[in-house]
DNA sequence: CCCATGTCAGTATCACTGAAATAA
DNA sequence: CTTATTTCAGTGGTACTGACATGG
């Protein structure tokens, strides 16, 4: 009864809407087009995604975007928070509550740039390279269980749809009218 | 710098892990950089979405998962709130800010079960009705774009992997011996 | 003075936990 | 009384806008 909305009903070659029966979910979701099939599986993974980092956080600490954050920095220490936060794609004021709870757990450390004193330099601190090493238990361990279910080619084919996607959705109107 | 986490660590291939015993996890090195690489994808669409809401928001008055809901409910009028919560896979207190925003702008009406008076039936307002239909300027015309670029084979190759991952990510440790 | 970098303040949504109210 | 449905209170994280301090 929970699944609503399923994207497996494109085959149905009737339109058979019993719509909601009042007691009983038990609905056929055929009224539905590609695309808000589509919302729900994407919303779906925001969804999980949120939850795993909560869970992640329990368990290690740290959330799916301060892991990424360290994960990030681990690879190019000394970056910047103006290039760390246009690497992930955030307002730079976003990074700065991210950093600050990072930086309070002390995994990561945040210093002055040599020559350019406004930037923030950013590094791991030991605890966070220890931290960065852990794979059990973290939101990566769960997508690469999931992936390795499924085909190569289907992997590929999905990287270029979210691809697609991101890009897609990134950007505004397509400029096809006027914008409010 | 623009195509961070590249195949800059792939380059390992067989690296033994010192750190704990790598025999449960199966997940190897190389394979955590795929991974990685996907993880980023992932959270550039979690990013992007979240971003397509609030525009969203600013355009129509609704954000993402408030349109979610208005479609689903427009689809299946009458459903409970518990049986939404189920449908998207939210906690029922979560469904309640969110139901409370869309009653406050008069999108939505909450009535009482006939029978069962504990539960709440959900229905379109008139005006939610005229919002529902609504494609211009919504997260769906994005995704819709954006799917319209990619091969049919590709999009169903991504409704399965997503819906892999939203499974996978929706449990929590995949029953692996938990070790304290 | 102007521009760049980053933080701070304020606001909003979402999501959970745990407790409570109401009804079956 | 026990269970089910939903709301409420509290907490935390993310993300924005706009203002601001600091530095180039």
């Amino acid at each position: 009864m929970s699944n609503i909305l399923r994207a497996d009903m494109a085959v149905t070659p009737r339109r058979r809407r019993s719509v909601a029966a009042p007691d009983r979910v038990r609905v056929s979701a055929s009224e539905l087009n590609d695309v808000l099939q589509f919302m729900r599986l994407l919303w779906a993974i925001v969804h999980a995604l949120d939850t795993a980092s909560k869970r992640m956080s329990r368990h290690l600490g740290v959330t799916g975007p301060q892991r990424l954050v360290l994960r990030v920095v681990g690879i190019f220490p000394g970056l910047s928070a103006g290039q760390l936060a246009a690497t992930l794609h955030v307002h730079p004021s976003t990074l700065t509550g991210v950093l600050r709870r990072l930086v309070r757990q002390k995994l990561l450390k945040r210093a002055r740039h040599a020559s350019d004193r406004r930037r923030a330099v950013l590094h791991l601190t030991p605890r966070g390279e220890t931290l960065n090493a852990v794979t059990r238990g973290t939101v990566e361990e769960s997508v690469a269980r999931a992936l390795g279910l499924a085909s190569d080619r289907d992997r590929k084919a999905t990287q270029r749809v979210l691809a697609l996607l991101g890009d897609g959705l990134g950007r505004p109107m397509p400029a096809n009218d006027r914008d409010g």
